[in-house]
Order: C-alpha cells, then structure tokens, then sequence
DNA sequence: AATCGTACCAACCGCTGCTAG
DNA sequence: ACTAGCAGCGGTTGGTACGAT
C-alpha cells in the first residue's frame, strides 16, 4: 500500500467500531498487523493510539475529580513528567488525558502564580530561582519556559538524571514532597482500585453504541459486521477486509 | 451578532527502548 | 553482537467549543 493512501485526522465512528471489533478479534497487540487485516488506511501507531486513549474499554471519561487532581499534582512532584507511569496510578485515565490536563490546568496555575508575585514584588523575576524555593507543588513544578524561563513540561532535567526510578538519587537535587504515608497508602491501594472512590469503570462511546458486539460469538459478529468479517464457509479461515 | 481569547481534547510526530531474528 | 521492526512515551499541534467583550 502507498503510504500516501494512509488516512489521517479525526476518526469516524465508522473506524471506531471497525478497529474496536479487530483488536476484539486479535487482541491489542500488534497494531501494524491489525492496522492491515482491519482494512483501516490507518498507521498501526494510529491504532493503538485511537484504541488506548478512546476506544478502551476501561476507559473514565468526564471530569477530573478532586482527588484525581490532587493525586496528579503530588504524582508529578514525586515523578515529573512521567504521564504514562501517573496514569497508571489513575486507573481509567490515560496518559494523554492527564497531560492534557496538566497542561492546560497547571499552565493557568502558573501564569496566576506569576500575577501574583508580580503584584507582590514587580521587581522579581519569575526565573529567579528563588521562586521556585517554596514547597507548595504548585509552584515547584513550574519550569521554565520561553526566553530563560522554563519549558513548562520540562522537569529541568531532574527526570532525565533520575530516570524514573525512586527518587534516592533525585533526593539530592529534587525538592522530596513529604508525601510517604500518602505513597505507602497508594501502594497499598492500588489493586483494589480504591484510591479515590472510584466510579465503575464506565464504557467507552463504543461501548455504548454497540455494547454487545465486542463480545459476541463469531456468528453474531459475522451477523452485525458482514462489511468488516466474514468467514470462509469452506474452511472456517478469517476473510479479512 | 461578531470577534476574540481561552480551555479542552484528539491526534500526530519524533524519539527511545525492547525484542526477535 | 548486531539490526530491523515494533510498541510505547512524551512533546507538540490543530481543531472545536464556549465564554467574555
């Protein structure tokens, strides 16, 4: 296939339910193979994007809640910027959802931190580090960003030295938010998903448009996507496409 | 009603790490 | 040991909705 025919931009519910029945066929793996036998003009990475941050089943969608935000908040003081491994301590949430969130929350925390100290003290510059001493998260994190401030994602390199793993090396140059007995409850929380009050995990759009087809047997899929599947009467092989 | 700015979200891109051959 | 292909991650961008002016 030219790769010039590979399809880019919003998917089509269409897609959706084309790519949910495939990975619900072959599993969510192998997505390049999956982005062929589906008959999708999509990329593999395309795929498994659309399917984990959308498509999901386990998927929480909806607001923030305020514990989520206070975990996200004390997560990426702990691990930077790190979204995949903060998502996994957000069961239902994705990394790209909390990035998201991040950036758009904590970038308007930042800029009113700004107008703050601005009216506080005109004379100081945001850069100065010194405005970066104070232990409240909420200013710590703020990299700097354009023109010798802080890129507001980059964690100032202190993730990179750290690479990831706990912190005893990140001790020394990462401000330690005193939150152990919070981590140690996390920990010990989070199998049972009970963090923070969780909501059932709720079903995707998929889910709800067609919430019977992904698990059916093949003769009812067979009956609900003749345009997707259908099998070889002859031999019961998979007639893709 | 029109315009503008902001918030939010979905999706793409580039890079890295892993793994099978 | 090396390499190619794939999966995953983080950064960025573009589109849309919505509220303020």
């Amino acid at each position: 296939m030219a790769q010039e025919e590979m399809r880019k931009g919003p998917w089509t519910e269409q897609e959706d339910l084309q790519l949910a029945f495939y990975v619900n066929l072959f599993g969510d793996r192998r997505w390049d193979f999956l982005a062929k036998v589906s008959g999708l003009r999509r990329t593999g990475k395309s795929c498994r994007l659309r399917w984990v941050n959308y498509l999901h089943p386990g998927l929480k969608r909806g607001k923030m809640t305020t514990q989520e935000e206070r975990l996200i908040l004390e997560l990426h003081s702990k691990w930077g910027n790190r979204w995949s491994r903060i998502a996994m301590k957000l069961p239902g949430r994705t990394d790209n959802e909390i990035k998201n969130y991040w950036r758009t929350h904590m970038r308007k925390k930042a800029q009113d931190e700004r107008k703050h100290k601005a009216s506080i003290s005109p004379s100081s510059s945001f850069s100065n580090s010194s405005s970066f001493s104070s232990n409240s998260p909420d200013v710590d994190f703020m990299p700097i960003t354009e023109n010798n401030e802080r890129n507001f994602y980059d964690t100032g390199g202190l993730e990179k030295k750290n690479d990831g793993d706990n912190n005893e090396k990140g001790k020394s140059t990462m401000k330690v938010y005193p939150m152990d007995e919070i981590w140690k409850d996390i920990e010990l929380s989070q199998e049972s998903e009970t963090i923070m009050n969780i909501e059932p995990i709720m079903p995707s759009p998929i889910w709800n448009y067609c919430p019977n087809t992904l698990w059916m047997t093949d003769e009812e899929e067979t009956k609900m996507f003749p345009q997707f599947y259908c099998l070889d009467n002859q031999d019961n092989t998979f007639l893709a496409g």
